[in-house]
RNA sequence: GAUUCCGUAGCUCAGCUGGUAGAGCAAUACACUUUUAAUGUAUGGGUCCUGGGUUCGAGUCCCAGCGGGAUCACCA
């Protein structure tokens, strides 16, 4: 390796692998260490004189965070996967006999912040109060060849913690070491995604594995990653939805199957929305969207309380109540009370003159559902911060949706809103092939209008419809803006562990 | 894709109207057997993002590029 690029403490850290090397000490030893506790648990459990026998031999292991070198002892703080404790680490302890190397070549010497080294020995208070180990046995079990970054804390203060995002998301290794807090929003987020687990296992749903790569990229309106399969020469397409796939399981017999699905568009970037995304899908044989409501607000409402303790969160200063029922409010009402405009009588002509009026611009590739949607967007959503239900669709902008059962021109779903965006998107499920081959045709027509989003006709899928789709409804939940809000972090990237980065040179 | 801000030591950041680069932490050496942002003394450490230009002289000014953030556009 070329060392001219390294960093002086870089340099000085390969050589002390010699160092250990001379003294026949293996700096990335193989054998298992004996881990029997860790950092939470004693903080947590450990009350001093009368229970001092129960932590009389602790074996830990971590990653040492600190070091104060008093002379023949010294502290350190070491942190394993569950947080921080003292380590008091004295020389006549850890070498017992003549043979002073350990404490005052290895551990003195050679051990540097960010090493990893496992620890035993006995639970103790200091005179300062602070529950520490008192080590008796010291292992060296891998050494850490790049410095982390330095952040110090004092009373609950953090000093020079590291805030670069660059550096945060394309080292998160080092982010997750050095920010603790980070490492807090995604076990939040595992157990986000344990809680919907629980609540669709536990009410019979099955999950399934639809497939990631597909020749027709269905299921959504949206601009796909193009692949190409070897062997077949077919361009094949990462999936921007599983929608169609879960039906065909419905038409299969299924009842109720749901599937994480970790979706790919090929569009823009920003704070709500990476590339790679994960969608929860589920769908429910001999139910409606109504149902699907009620199911929703009883989903969201656990998975609430689950991650954070109740039913609340904070985002942006906002305090947003995830307490079952939400409000509803239909599309069209919706438009009536941001801009005082009734548009449900309208045709296409008249909601394009309400569109410029209100400033919102429009192309002539728009079609009805389109222009509707726009006036939705710039006028109303970003009104809906606490859980609201955004019911009945115009039927253009929906075309894998029911009609509405009473009302002309409209279709049976629902969007959630939280916070101003949209985090789930549902739908008494389209399940009449011909009506559904008549729709898949208007979006061919949009997209020879010049639409490139517009959908591509899924024969298989209408296929599969003609045997007899039950009645269904369906519903995707935007996983991670729903992690966001219950993590209140405002940036889609603080929710993913490996955000989409340009690559470095 | 557009606009705008940013890029200086391992980290956090100074660096004025242009004059040969600085602090704290970290590192190195020494001292110290209950410290905790440990302390004390001493020392070393830089492709100032990259490439051009202006200038006697550029971290600083100008242009282009690279990377990141924010806002907007796109995105059901």
């Amino acid at each position: 390796m070329n060392i001219a690029h390294l960093s002086e403490q870089e340099i000085i850290r390969r050589e002390k692998l010699k160092e250990f090397a001379q003294l026949g000490i293996d700096p990335f030893p193989a054998p298992l260490f004996p881990v029997n506790s860790n950092a939470a648990y004693i903080k947590a459990n450990y009350k001093g004189e009368e229970n001092k026998a129960d932590f009389a031999e602790v074996v830990l292991a971590g990653r040492v965070m600190s070091i104060r070198d008093m002379g023949k002892a010294s502290f350190a703080v070491l942190q394993d996967s569950t947080g921080k404790i003292q380590l008091y680490v004295k020389r006549d302890e850890i070498c017992p006999g003549e043979d002073k190397t350990l404490y005052d070549k290895v551990w003195k010497h050679l051990t540097d912040m960010g090493d990893i080294i496992g620890v035993k020995g006995y639970v103790f208070t200091t005179k300062t109060g602070e529950t520490s180990i008192h080590v008796r046995e010291l292992v060296f079990l891998t050494k850490s060849l790049k410095p982390l970054p330095v952040v110090k804390e004092k009373e609950g203060e953090t000093f020079d913690a590291v805030t670069d995002p660059e550096f945060r998301y394309r080292q998160r290794y080092a982010d997750l070491i050095v920010n603790p807090q980070v490492k807090e929003t995604f076990v939040k987020r595992s157990k986000l995604i344990n809680s919907m687990r629980e609540f669709l296992n536990s009410r019979g749903a099955i999950e399934v594995d639809t497939p990631v790569l597909q020749s027709i990229p269905g299921g959504a309106a949206a601009r796909p990653f193009t692949t190409h399969h070897n062997a077949l020469d077919i361009p094949m397409y990462l999936r921007i939805a599983n929608e169609l796939y879960l039906k065909r399981l419905i038409v299969g017999g299924f009842d109720w199957v749901y599937e994480f699905s970790r979706n790919f568009r090929n569009e823009g970037m920003d704070r709500t929305h990476n590339p790679e995304f994960t969608v929860l899908e589920f769908y429910t044989a001999y139910k409606d969207y109504l149902w699907m409501m009620e199911t929703t607000e009883q989903l969201l409402e656990k998975a609430a309380i689950d991650v954070n303790g109740d039913s609340t969160c904070e985002v942006d200063g906002k305090q947003i109540s995830f307490k079952a029922p939400f409000a509803r409010i239909t599309m069209y009402d919706a438009i009536k009370q941001y801009t005082g405009i009734d548009i449900s009588g309208m045709n296409e002509d008249q909601i394009r003159e309400v569109c410029k009026q209100q400033h919102i611009h429009v192309e002539p590739s728009m079609g009805k559902g389109k222009l509707i949607d726009e006036l939705f967007s710039e006028k109303c959503e970003h009104h809906f911060i606490q859980p609201t239900f955004i019911i009945d669709y115009p039927v253009e902008m929906s075309p894998l949706t029911k009609k509405h059962r009473s009302k002309p021109g409209l279709v049976e779903r629902f969007e959630l809103m939280v916070n101003g965006k949209e985090i789930a998107n549902a739908y008494s499920e389209l399940n009449d092939p011909i009506d559904q081959r008549a729709r898949f045709e208007e979006q061919v027509a949009l997209m020879e209008r010049g639409d490139d989003e517009a959908m591509f006709i899924d024969y298989d899928f209408l296929r599969a419809l003609e045997y007899g789709m039950p009645p269904t409804s369906g519903i995707g939940f935007g996983i991670d803006r729903i992690c966001m809000l219950l993590t209140g972090q405002s940036s889609i990237q603080d929710v993913l562990l490996f955000p989409m980065m340009r690559p470095e040179k």
